[in-house]
DNA sequence: GATCTATGTAGAT
DNA sequence: TCTACCTAGATCG
């Protein structure tokens, strides 16, 4: 689940079901216990994004920072407040609904100057308005680094995982080992802005399509993807299965530790 | 029941 | 480049 866009979508989600009133925060596992109780029963004043880190503003004395990881997941109920299933590490309990948090690498109570430090270490959010595209380039253009290993690093360009890094270049025909510096403006503007596109239909849907109208298992007869994560993709997870476009069975290695998907004939070296 | 895997990151080597 | 870490669902035997 958790790229960008599934942070944006909770940053909204809480901002709607807690900002503004009293929350209770508990940790019935216990691993946050001592943290809770910092912001316990006081109003959360409002819910952000940035990136894959979600910020729950307290006061400038404590802000909840979360990072879900690889598995960490929020669960939202209505209420009445049930038992906790599971290893549950914080629990928002507000006038309607509760949340349960499950798995997070990160989940710690922060001052406004320790939330800015995150901060500053995280290039732009295409899902921000205030990103600047051009920061990102300006890593980019400089580096002989692989595209693809730009991508995810989340100094470069904030946000984006693993399969908005492999969809986004097989919509535009890069390979992922081009490197940054190979990649021109022009070209930078097009994956910055299929980016925005893309993350922002993830916020909407609350899962990661990428497949063209033209190219969907309705206009093709192909059988719907079936995968945890839901969403039609060009080459995630696809390996050995024809492109969607060209037919060549989609190509699949790692690349600094992480699955890498893509096909050889729609993006050429 | 055991094992494997994952949309992530930090820190050690 | 490696290992550790957080969890639950899928798959194997």
């Amino acid at each position: 689940m958790p790229e960008g866009h599934t942070l944006h979508r909770l940053a909204r989600l809480h901002q709607r079901r807690f900002a503004g009133k009293p929350v209770e925060v508990s940790s019935p596992q216990g691993r946050f216990a001592a943290s809770a109780s910092l912001v316990d029963g006081r109003v959360l004043e409002r819910a952000e994004a940035h990136g894959k880190h979600l910020f729950h503003v307290y006061g400038p004395d404590a802000t909840v920072h979360v990072h879900l990881g690889l598995w960490g997941t929020f669960a939202e109920l209505p209420l009445p407040v049930t038992t906790p299933v599971g290893q549950v590490r914080m629990r928002l309990v507000g006038p309607t609904h509760l949340a349960d948090l499950r798995g997070p690498t990160r989940c710690e109570v922060l001052t406004d100057d320790e939330v800015a430090a995150v901060r500053a270490r995280l290039g732009p959010d295409p899902l921000r308005r205030d990103a600047d595209p051009a920061r990102g380039f300006a890593r980019i253009s400089r580096s002989r680094v692989p595209i693809a290993v730009l991508l995810l690093d989340q100094t470069v360009l904030a946000g984006v995982g693993n399969v908005y890094r492999a969809e986004v270049l097989f919509r535009h025909g890069v390979h992922p080992l081009t490197p940054g510096n190979r990649i021109d403006s022009a070209l930078w503007d097009l994956l910055w802005a299929d980016l925005v596109l893309l993350m922002r239909e993830g916020v909407r849907v609350g899962r990661i399509d990428t497949v063209r109208p033209e190219h969907l298992p309705e206009a093709t007869g192909r059988p719907p993807r079936q995968d945890r994560h839901g969403g039609e993709v060009y080459v995630y997870r696809r390996t050995g299965q024809p492109c969607l476009i060209c037919g060549t069975p989609v190509a699949a290695s790692e690349l600094s530790g992480r699955n890498l998907y893509w096909c050889s004939t729609c993006q050429p070296e």
